[in-house]
DNA sequence: GTCTATATTTGGATAGAC
DNA sequence: GTCTATCCAAATATAGAC
């Protein structure tokens, strides 16, 4: 998923991925991300308008990744509950197989460029979970919250949990299914 | 709480408190501060030895202000899941009355700063919260999951409700009602 | 203690040779 | 398309007068 980049274009990208999400934003200068790609400062000017242009690209890649990993394998035959759950499961995972996208994505929705493009980092999955609560309130499987309610609920333990991860914490495949299984008794009925 | 800065460093504290949790971080420069603040720059250098550290300052206010609203008036007689429903509403009305002091502590957070000045932004209520968790699982209200799980399940809608709320939505007290008690569920035996 | 003025460094961006 | 060299603006920090 995460391949070695060929192109200049890919090396200033992941340069500057990698550099944001391990000092943050302010560490991802030009002269730092053209340094650890390997080429001149100006070069970067061949292939980004500007330095935020090339942050902005780095966050959109960073959705669709995810994104990808995410519908990757669907099943709608099951019940919305055994859906959820494994939604859930499976948005943490991608995001723990990319631990940089993930720092990357949390920083650049705190700075000033989230502005620019849009901070909420998931929209297309949130219409995903948006059917799946529909059809669980409709069976009486799911309380009758409003969407966002439901959302913050089903996606904040998802980061809070990664954080824990980065500074040193591993949960057991145990544990995360725990934390799977509280997120949905938060939203059954 | 809030009150209006006499001292000129009070003056400082306030107006890096106000830019950064407006325009970013990034924004709150030494020009920027001064200017809103009502000082030369250089004036800056008579209350702190450097910006970084008048914004690690700006950050230690910022928690000890919502500890204090949160342990104030604390009634140790209830039963652990009532408490630790009212802990989490008080904690969440905290920040909601300070909404700036909420979006500098996520920034600062996601900042290069994070690394000098630990990034938890409530160790002392996580004790709290922790002495409730073990009473209630020794009744068998609670699930017997590890503290840090349930205080990710616990915090972490906290944070992105809020954050929905700065974008414009506004939790009706049922709402928040309805998010304290499905936060409670999901850690509920 | 505060101001004005300034030194110093760094960052974003461009020009022009190859 | 990439590099070297350089410009310009902005940001942190200091010096010295009041």
């Amino acid at each position: 998923m995460l391949t070695t980049p060929t192109s200049t274009k890919d090396k200033l990208v992941r340069a500057a991925l990698e550099i944001g999400a391990q000092d943050g934003l302010e560490s991802a200068t030009t002269a730092a991300i053209a340094a650890r790609a390997g080429v001149a400062e100006g070069t970067l000017y061949r292939h980004f308008p500007s330095k935020d242009d090339l942050l902005i690209e780095v966050y959109r890649g960073i959705k669709r990744r995810i994104f990808e990993a995410i519908i990757d394998g669907e099943d709608s035959d099951e019940a919305p509950d055994a859906r959820l759950k494994r939604v859930w499961r499976r948005l943490y995972e991608a995001y723990r197989a990319d631990t940089k996208a993930f720092m990357f994505g949390q920083r650049f929705a705190e700075s000033a460029l989230s502005k620019r493009e849009g901070g909420a980092a998931h929209e297309q999955i949130s219409t995903a979970v948006g059917r799946l609560r529909r059809d669980g309130i409709e069976r009486g499987l799911f309380k009758d919250l409003p969407s966002d309610l439901l959302a913050s609920l089903f996606f904040a333990p998802v980061g809070y949990m990664l954080k824990s991860e980065l500074n040193g914490r591993t949960w057991t495949d145990a544990e995360l299914d725990a934390a799977a299984e509280a997120v949905l008794d938060s939203i059954r009925a």
